[in-house]
DNA sequence: ACCTGAACACCGTTCAAGT
DNA sequence: ACCTGAACACCGTTCAAGT
């Protein structure tokens, strides 16, 4: 957003930064993510980096932020309304989320890492909180059509998101014990909305 | 349980580097485990891991086996019958498990990161399914009490377990929101619990 | 303002050598 | 069998200096 001074030696050394160490995350994940390998691939020298992040982990948790907020993209996308019903709906949600982390294993990861990082900067905690107001969005419209227990969205939100995101991680390569996340996820979705019914 | 043969110049030097490298994880986090380090703690070579190790990694593997057999007594514990009805014994099974997670959060993240490893040794995955063994144990008393709905146990608890496991992972600081996770994981089970009741 | 080059204090891993 | 010491190829970070 912000506009970028004139260059110097390289266009726009911070963009570059970021795309290049999203690119060694993507190839040979987060191990393979360092300084000095991104300024020769750069073409710059190994201090560079310094002008524009403070260090290291500083680089790592703008890159965290971007992940959020393509993940946010991600999010609004299947949010919209289609005019399915609810379960349809939050499954297609539980999908995109499946999706974007299954692409992006080493990103996600560091995405979530880097938020539990006690001093974590508030920019990447906003960044989450972003992409995870899709789902309460969802809910709340669940709640209006009928479909949904009243009740805040936030909080029954939670427990969906939960288990969806605890898929990901207790599952071993897009699958637990032989049946695949795309499948469990539906499952699972499908016995949660069940239990959201409103108690008449 | 295997004996160990005489020692050399070190006691045990396998068992002080567990040792050692589980207090590092705990004061200063993956971060500061390094094999010089280990070393230097314990009076060794920095090339002396390497006979009871292949490479740091396979450290960290063994380190993630010592969690996953620490979290399985852990839950082996909580999950014994003492005459609650189902939504009680999972509610302590899953504040067992949110407990181990937030007592050693370094630990605890080590051993699924090792976990989702592509060569992830096969022990690490047999201690994994140890402590997971557990939850369908409790869900299939639940069945015969007639609080569970029918259905493999395995699946059905994996919805709870991943729920559980996901709060972990979006939760920031043991919380939510300001709202604080014991309350989070006795209500996500409430609701769960209720959606898995026999439907008649 | 932005970048460089040398220097510092670390790593993990390898390998010939010791007992 | 078990450990050592030197060496190698890396790191992140600092700092005086250049344009």
């Amino acid at each position: 957003m912000k506009a970028s001074p004139r260059p110097y030696h390289h266009g726009n050394l911070r963009e570059a930064l970021l795309e290049a160490a999203a690119r060694a995350l993507e190839t040979g994940g987060v191990g393979s993510l360092t300084l000095r390998e991104l300024s020769r691939e750069l073409g710059v020298s190994h201090t560079s980096p310094r002008r524009h992040f403070a260090d290291k982990q500083a680089l790592l948790d703008a890159l965290a932020v971007r992940g959020f907020e393509r993940l946010d993209a991600v999010m609004a996308r299947a949010a919209k309304d289609r005019g399915e019903d609810f379960n349809a709906r939050l499954t297609r949600l539980a999908r995109a989320y499946v999706g974007f982390a299954l692409k992006h294993p080493a990103w996600f990861g560091l995405m979530f890492e880097a938020k539990h990082r006690a001093d974590a900067p508030p920019v990447l905690l906003d960044a989450s909180d972003g992409a995870f107001a899709h789902p309460p969005a969802v809910f709340a419209q669940g709640q209006a059509a009928g479909e949904v227990v009243v009740g805040d969205p936030a909080r029954l939100s939670l427990g969906a998101m939960a288990a969806v995101h605890g898929l990901l991680s207790i599952s071993t390569n897009g699958q637990f014990k032989g049946i695949p996340l795309d499948r469990l996820v539906a499952e699972i979705i499908e016995r949660l909305v069940w239990g959201l019914r409103p108690r008449e």
